[in-house]
RNA sequence: GCUUUCGUAGCUCAAUGGAUAGAGCAGAGGUUUCCUAAACCUCCGAUGAAGGUUCGAUUCCUUCCGGAAGCACCA
């Protein structure tokens, strides 16, 4: 709608004698100040020496007289004979038709009131896209010709033998609503998860389970037990064996050697399963005993797999999936691809390292080859980039969903693999914020740490309580169901809503809510609705039979249709900015403005027993009355679509809906 | 030291340079013989400091104060 509007603005403007310029037009949020509005009479009032308000009344004059030779059907716009444009003259021509009035306010907005018998027919629109309300196809778009973008989004990466913490929770929760925003305005996603399966912290963990007794004797055990218990085993072992490297030389030691034999088994791995993996021999760096690496290898192979197994649980109750795993351990090439770019001198040797030395071009120097021969992240990515960027064909984009931690990083590789014509400028570093414990730091070696399945149980027991407040008759089932999807509704709302670069300081109690502006305020919201509609027992093909031209909008009634009408804007917004917030801060609003129409009216007339409900309503335009049953037809459709649009946006941000709650 | 980033109500967060700086939680008070009270209504309460640019600044620029992250062999 914006973009019409815009659009309408800008032939006024031509007339006026200033083309080329794209008027930025807005929502209103205050419904005061119209339903969408405009400061270009303020922008242009420099350019054209006039003052702000001569300048707005003149557009708004202009369209004013557009709007009153503008019949029903009849072209409004006839100045350009364009073909291509007759479709946006069209849509203008409606638009003009559409408006109810346009009010000039001081110093100089233009402010654009739609008639109700537009914003009713949003409300029938809605219901009849259905889930397609809001997606790119629904749109006034110019560019129908222009094909799908394909984007791949690289994410979740954690990693193997470590903790799956509230970090990669959020990490998990932002990237799956940004891939659906980037499906709904039309892009082809590719979804990635580059996990890390080699390092040190493997060879911690590992030394944890080889090298001291009471861990060693626990394995045959463990293996019998569930993937759950198997990985906090790992995460014991884990910090068990950092302990040992920071007190105890010798286990320094052995842990590097076993970092050797790791990324030994890690290239037999590669091998076996026809993966490039490096000339290098990681062998040759292991001082202790050699004949390890075959013991190492299967320890490896199958504690990784518990990992994996484990992660897997987790995507699944969040509703998120993959299209393509990649590994560190499939990457060892890039020791390869490093020597490669110190010949093409994109890479220098130094001190026995190979490093990009970045102070030409303003950037940090990273290590891309330890001295000892051991590819470091940046190397790994010199072997991940190309094969994202072949396998599936030509990308118009590739999205790094990382902590900001990695900023510098980034800059470097983005860096190194333009100057090795790998990409250009194809590659984005989407930061998304740390999850800060309130009091203390997470630390997965002091075990520290919040655990991303810990965080949506505590969620759901809360649900619990909630629900037994609550007189109502679910089975146990029922109520499990119910909890999982309030629990995994709380903690992503609580993700989303706020910017995503911005730090989030967690505590339980504060950071996941279940009441006012959270996720399941919205899913009680939607239930609500959905259970008014499955009490009033009428089909929704009634709606064929509402009669635009008389139907009168009380100011809650209003209020949420023009929420209704702005939808595709703020999902259009949201996409183009890639901020799930937007969404939240939206559907919020519509939560609030459907909860205060539901508290003050009466929807279905038959309980006849709301004091504040109106029978008969005039409409402003002429004497035709809205019978009972004509407002009751219109609360329900307001309420249908209600239902869809918080549907539709919830889905966005990777949220469920329940039918009831 | 350099780079990046943040500072808004008691707490957690909103606000492409626009209109009276919005919410939620917490606190005080109120709403249920009626469609789900996980709801609704009312009250209380904020832009770190100082300059500058602008018709107009929470937003842009400078300095200061305070926090966070990164800056050579971790991932």
């Amino acid at each position: 709608m914006k973009h019409a509007i815009s659009f309408l603005l800008q032939s006024v403007l031509t007339d006026l004698g200033v083309p080329d310029v794209v008027p930025e037009v807005e929502i209103s949020d205050d419904p005061k100040h119209g339903d969408y509005t405009t400061n270009i009479a303020l922008r242009l009032s420099k350019q054209l020496k006039k003052s702000p308000m001569d300048i707005a009344l003149q557009v708004s004059t202009n369209l004013k007289s557009q709007i009153s030779t503008t019949k029903p059907g009849h072209q409004g716009l006839n100045r350009s004979n364009q073909d291509q444009k007759i479709s946006q003259q069209k849509t203008v021509s409606l638009l003009l038709q559409d408006i109810d009035h346009i009010d000039v306010v001081p110093p100089g907005f233009i402010n654009i009131f739609f008639t109700e018998a537009a914003l009713s027919r949003t409300i029938v629109r809605v219901i009849k896209d259905g889930e397609a309300y809001g997606t790119r196809s629904f749109v006034d778009t110019q560019d129908k010709q222009v094909k799908k973008k394909k984007i791949m989004v690289e994410y979740a990466h954690p990693n193997t033998h470590k903790s799956f913490h509230i970090g990669h929770l959020r990490n998990i929760t932002t990237a799956e609503s940004l891939i659906r925003l980037l499906e709904a305005w039309g892009s082809q996603v590719i979804r990635v998860n580059y996990e890390g399966d080699v390092g040190m912290h493997i060879a911690k963990a590992l030394y944890g389970l080889m090298q001291i007794p009471s861990f060693k004797s626990q394995i045959p055990t463990i293996r019998t037990k569930t993937v759950k218990e198997k990985v906090e085993f790992l995460g014991k072992a884990y910090a068990a064996g950092s302990t040992a490297f920071e007190e105890d030389p010798k286990a320094k030691e052995q842990i590097v050697d076993y970092n050797a034999l790791i990324y030994a088994s890690a290239q037999r791995f590669a091998r076996e399963k026809g993966i490039e993996a490096g000339s290098f021999d990681y062998i040759s760096l292991v001082k202790g005993n050699k004949d390890a690496v075959g013991t190492i290898y299967d320890l490896w192979k199958e504690t990784r797999q518990w990992s994996l197994d484990y992660f897997e649980t987790i995507y699944k109750r969040v509703g998120s999936h993959f299209d393509r795993y990649y590994f560190e351990s499939e990457c060892l090439a890039g020791v390869d691809s490093a020597r490669e770019a110190v010949k093409k001198k994109v890479l220098m040797e130094s001190e026995g390292a190979i490093i990009f030395y970045g102070k030409p071009y303003g950037l940090d120097t990273r290590v891309f080859v330890n001295s000892l021969g051991l590819p470091t992240y940046e190397a790994k990515e010199l072997a991940l980039a190309p094969a994202e960027f072949t396998e599936f064909g030509h990308l118009d984009k590739l999205i790094h969903v990382v902590g900001p931690e990695q900023a510098s990083f980034f800059k470097v590789t983005f860096k190194v693999e333009e100057l090795l014509g790998i990409q250009k400028d194809q590659q984005q570093h989407y930061i998304y914020g740390w999850v800060k414990l309130k009091h203390g730091k997470m630390s997965s070696r002091t075990g520290q740490v919040v655990l991303g399945e810990w965080l949506l149980d505590e969620a759901k027991k809360e649900i619990y309580t909630i629900l037994q407040k609550s007189n109502s008759n679910y089975t146990k089932e029922e109520q499990d169901m119910i909890a999982d999807k309030a629990a995994v509704a709380a903690v992503k709302y609580s993700f989303l809503k706020v910017s995503p670069q911005s730090e989030i300081a967690f505590d339980l109690g504060e950071s996941v809510s279940f009441e006012g502006d959270s996720g399941p305020y919205l899913q009680y919201t939607y239930a609500r609705a959905r259970s008014v509609l499955r009490k009033s027992q009428i089909p929704m093909t009634k709606s064929q039979e509402i009669h635009y031209d008389r139907v009168f909008l009380n100011p809650e009634e209003r209020a949420i249709a023009r929420l209704l009408v702005f939808y595709p804007d703020v999902v259009a917004d949201a996409a183009k900015t890639l901020s799930p917030s937007t969404i939240c801060t939206y559907l919020f609003s519509l939560g609030q403005a459907y909860n205060l129409f539901y508290a003050k009216h009466s929807i279905l007339r038959d309980t006849g027993k709301a004091s504040t409900y109106q029978g008969v309503r005039v409409s402003k335009k002429n004497s035709d009355t809205m019978t009972p049953s004509d407002t009751m037809t219109l609360r329900l459709l307001l309420t249908a679509a209600t239902a869809q649009v918080l549907k539709n946006g919830l889905y966005l941000l990777g949220i469920e809906t329940l039918e009831q709650m």
